[in-house]
DNA sequence: TCATTAAATTGTT
DNA sequence: AACAATTTAATGA
């Protein structure tokens, strides 16, 4: 099970600061445990903190007034999210809970803007992180309007291992089937066969508990269509022929 | 180390 | 959604 410090080693920032810099981080993030549902940031609060994963699972949400909740995206170890209300705004603007027992580092807004004022390396960082996140919500959006839940579950999954956003490299995540529901936006049930029919596709195994990626081009390329699925750019978000028209009308 | 039990997760209808 | 089966983790001899 991963550390603090080896959380903070391994992040994707950590090499480009220097020695001062770094000890500074390492000696004001602070752990903290957070059991399953607690809450780690609730929309409008004030943010305070930079949050990254040690170990566990955090999800995004939002939710309006009057028609519950969805959740935008799962972070596992290895990511950091909250740089955006950090930079722009003094409140959080969605909320994020612990999926189960989660580890969480909290670098001080202090240190985060002390970071973002003194090096050039750590603004590198966020504008490539920004970058990435940008482009996961695209594809999101993209397939969330244009792919049926049997994608969705694919592509949910591949977006768990965007190396710019999450650089741990073991290809294991640990997911119920029923937080990968949450997660994709469908029922248990149809997480439960989407993940047999990806297992049969040969694109991922599943474990108890969890499930181990064989195939990430796969999964982020995923069509129902598999004669289609030969585009291997994941920056488009390509619509198999004459498949889903019916949910296409906001992009057209 | 092994058996027992409760809880979590998965499989099926 | 409900229920059964399976796996894990915790407990104690």
């Amino acid at each position: 099970m991963a550390t603090l410090y080896e959380t903070l080693r391994n992040s994707l920032w950590a090499d480009a600061l220097s020695e001062e810099q770094f000890e500074r981080v390492r000696a004001e993030t602070r752990e903290r445990r957070v059991a399953a549902d607690g809450v780690i940031a609730r929309i409008d609060e004030p943010a305070d903190h930079w949050i990254g994963v040690i170990d566990g699972l955090v999800k995004i949400c939002v939710s309006l007034p009057g028609s519950g909740v969805s959740t935008l995206v799962g972070v596992p170890p290895s990511g950091w999210f909250g740089e955006g209300t950090l930079l722009k705004h003094r409140v959080w603007r969605f909320d994020a809970v612990a999926v189960r027992d989660t580890r969480i580092a909290c670098m001080p807004r202090e240190v985060f803007e002390w970071l973002q004022r003194t090096s050039l390396s750590f603004n590198h960082f966020l504008v490539n992180h920004l970058n990435a996140r940008l482009s996961q919500i695209i594809g999101l959006v993209c397939y969330d309007r244009l792919l049926g839940p049997q994608a969705r579950v694919a592509r949910c999954l591949a977006s768990m291992f965007e190396k710019d956003l999450y650089p741990r490299t073991d290809m294991v995540v640990r997911l119920s089937q029923k937080e990968v529901g949450l997660l994709s936006a469908v029922s248990r049930q149809r997480a439960h066969a989407a993940l047999h029919e990806l297992e049969r596709e040969g694109l991922l195994r599943i474990e108890f508990g969890g499930l181990k990626v064989l195939d990430l081009a796969g999964l982020r390329c995923y069509t129902p269509d598999r004669a289609s699925r030969s585009v291997r750019e994941p920056d488009t978000c390509a619509a198999p022929p004459g498949s889903a028209h019916e949910r296409s009308s906001a992009l057209q």
